[in-house]
DNA sequence: TTTTAGCACTCAGGACCAATGAGTGCTAAA
DNA sequence: TTTAGCACTCATTGGTCCTGAGTGCTAAAA
């Protein structure tokens, strides 16, 4: 489609767009890329690919910046990505370690690094736990009528909840109902329990039916909202840095838009099941063998060479594709982490359209991979890395 | 020190200023609020006010604006606040009820619902928890090598927090150290908890001392870590909207500097010590007699009503008085929560420095009391369990 | 057929300037 | 002490001109 002199000068004009965020004219690229070629063809270059629509001209004197699809054909054919420099990767790896699995703070880790590493805004979406299994359930007498259900994963996520109950229960009621609680639902799936299992599964316990039902309850809504869906989102006010959001208005939007937390978690949750078309995976490779673990899980993934059938590993927005107002200037990039053998969740940077694509994505990849480890190493059972 | 006319100019200026963010001149003044004196007149006052130092020229031929000793002068001799609209109170009520103590729900939820319904960022800090008494100490079984340690506070204030355990420890074992902590210490206050206290309270724990160490560190750290401070911080972006920050470097800074949530954290708990001539506590009165409990509280925060001696009520900096860079265009209206007798923490809103105070005010007034209420209606669950 | 030099053309942005008008300070009369 | 009147200030607005980077087009060169 594109021959190698265009593809040349699309790189060439989005690398240097990229790096300054001013339009890019012929003269200027020939000078700075040292082309083989005189301005004057890479101007009709230029005017082609406009035609074609990679490129833009803001208005008629000025140089050209990529459209939507100028970047999208940059990332998905263009980019190549660099494996993380050690010194970062170090950084990072410190940061992150020692999470013990507190699903919370390693996940908030992750966004908060990515953030500050990149200098983007970051976002990390809690993971899906429907799937896990249940394996304890503890109720913990905090006094009378308070009491702390603790909630145990597979893959050792803790979570927990206080609730209210019935003030003349006691200590050993409790211990009795929970322990029934845990014996009739460990191994079900959080998507399988519903309110009748845990009745069914506390039938028997040596209390008064109406007692029985509210402490029930309880223990329901708590084990079933282990699996909230919660993002955390960092460096938002990052962007403001970018000349593109110099205008307030811009960047009131863009905050607003960021602000709808919930919004942007449920928009996050369902992007696996978006068109392909809009929205392809990047599969490009980092090309440093050191990176083994990385690619070895990028293999794992469903074939992510074979293209739109596998699990992406990369999902790039630019732009019009990403659908919420506000972020319309904005690209997104996306992936995935997993716990033990299943995604899980997903993490990403959200930058102008303009952004450093390549470190952006060799960022986001190791974290990913850190997270991964991390849940591996709790899947397994294992220490802490330090001793 | 200003005659009543002298007031009432003072207040129609900065009333004005307040709700147009345009300087004000004399003329829109005398017709604006009917003055019964000519713009003349008004005019000789103005140059008189801003001699004194209450309001400033933006430049020759503009109107005047109040300025930090301005607002100075109107928040604490010219402001009356309204009581909070039944309907407002109703709103913040419904969002707040329900949290059951968990503690970071609340406050999440004032900072969130001061955000909201005055239409300012807002922050809350946690409760200060140094002096609460330790009720329980429960350490969980997780999995081999991984437990949960449940640490319940006076006030019924639970938190907990993930901990790795020698792999060979039992459930029994665990029980059993937990109980002796929980024995050995029940009672004391977070800080009176010593490593030394810790280790004597499980000093005849059935263990090999190398293993019990470990143990012992790891509780001693999770009840420790209860008092860490956290901050909440709600609704940034709305500052966006007003036109002081229209200037993206403005904005930027602002932003920035709300990102440093452990500074923001570490000078709002610092309040208390500050300078009470840079920033006096706001002692009016809402006027309105409904608001019964809100005045009780007042009255037995220590005498408000005599100024520097008693705890303060409201503390309101504005403009240069606080001393963050990149706040020097706003103001600071905060006041502290209690759980039960003690001060524990402290809700704010942060506006440009023409904020609505009294609206601000009656908002901040209305959640530090619900929170109040909330923490109250707790402890008297917790008297229950001594009797 | 492709590349390049040359040239006329476009247009955003900056500098400059005049007109406008809101608001002031001052003076003198009420 | 207040007020009417008036001259003055100065930010803002809108218009005009100029500059220069960058373009498209044409015709010659490769």
């Amino acid at each position: 489609m594109l021959d190698d002199r265009k593809k040349n000068i699309l790189k060439a004009v989005v690398d240097d767009y990229i790096a300054t965020a001013e339009p890019v004219g012929s003269k200027a690229l020939v000078s700075k890329f040292h082309f083989p070629v005189s301005s004057a063809t890479v101007r009709n270059e230029m005017a082609e690919l406009e035609e074609m629509g990679f490129l833009e001209q803001p208005h008629t004197s000025a140089g050209r910046v990529p459209s939507d699809k100028g970047y999208r054909a940059y990332v998905d054919s263009l980019l190549q990505v660099e494996a993380l420099p050690d010194d970062e990767a170090e950084k990072i790896r410190a940061y992150m370690r020692d999470s013990l699995g507190e699903l919370t703070g390693l996940i908030r880790k992750a966004a908060s690094v990515l953030s500050e590493r990149t200098g983007y805004p970051s976002l990390a979406l809690s993971p899906q736990l429907r799937r896990s299994h249940l394996q304890q359930v503890k109720m913990l007498m905090i006094e009378p009528g308070r009491a702390l259900v603790v909630v145990v994963l597979s893959a050792g996520v803790v979570k927990d909840r206080l609730v209210r109950i019935p003030d003349i229960l006691d200590a050993k009621q409790l211990m009795q109902i929970s322990s029934a609680i845990e014996e009739g639902l460990s191994g079900m799936t959080l998507d399988d329990i519903t309110l009748v299992t845990v009745a069914t599964a506390a039938k028997n316990a040596p209390l008064p039916e109406s007692l029985l039902n509210q402490v029930l309850y309880e223990a329901y809504v708590a084990i079933k909202q282990a699996d909230n869906l919660e993002i955390y989102i960092d460096g938002t006010h990052k962007l403001l840095s970018y000349p593109e959001f110099y205008d307030i208005h811009k960047a009131k939007d863009y905050l607003d838009t960021l602000a709808r937390d919930g919004i942007i978690a449920g928009y996050m949750s369902e992007m696996k099941e978006q068109d392909p078309d809009v929205c392809r995976p990047f599969t490009g490779h980092t090309g440093n063998p050191a990176d083994s673990e990385d690619n070895a899980d990028r293999q794992s993934s469903g074939g992510a060479s074979s293209g739109h059938t596998g699990q992406p590993t990369y999902m790039i927005r630019i732009g019009q594709e990403i659908m919420l107002d506000g972020l319309k200037d904005c690209s997104f990039v996306t992936t995935t982490y997993k716990m033990g053998d299943v995604v899980a969740g997903r993490i990403g940077v959200i930058g102008p359209r303009r952004m450093a694509y390549g470190r952006v994505i060799s960022h986001i990849g190791f974290v990913k991979q850190t997270i991964n480890d991390q849940f591996r190493r709790l899947a397994r059972g294992e220490d802490n890395v330090e001793e």
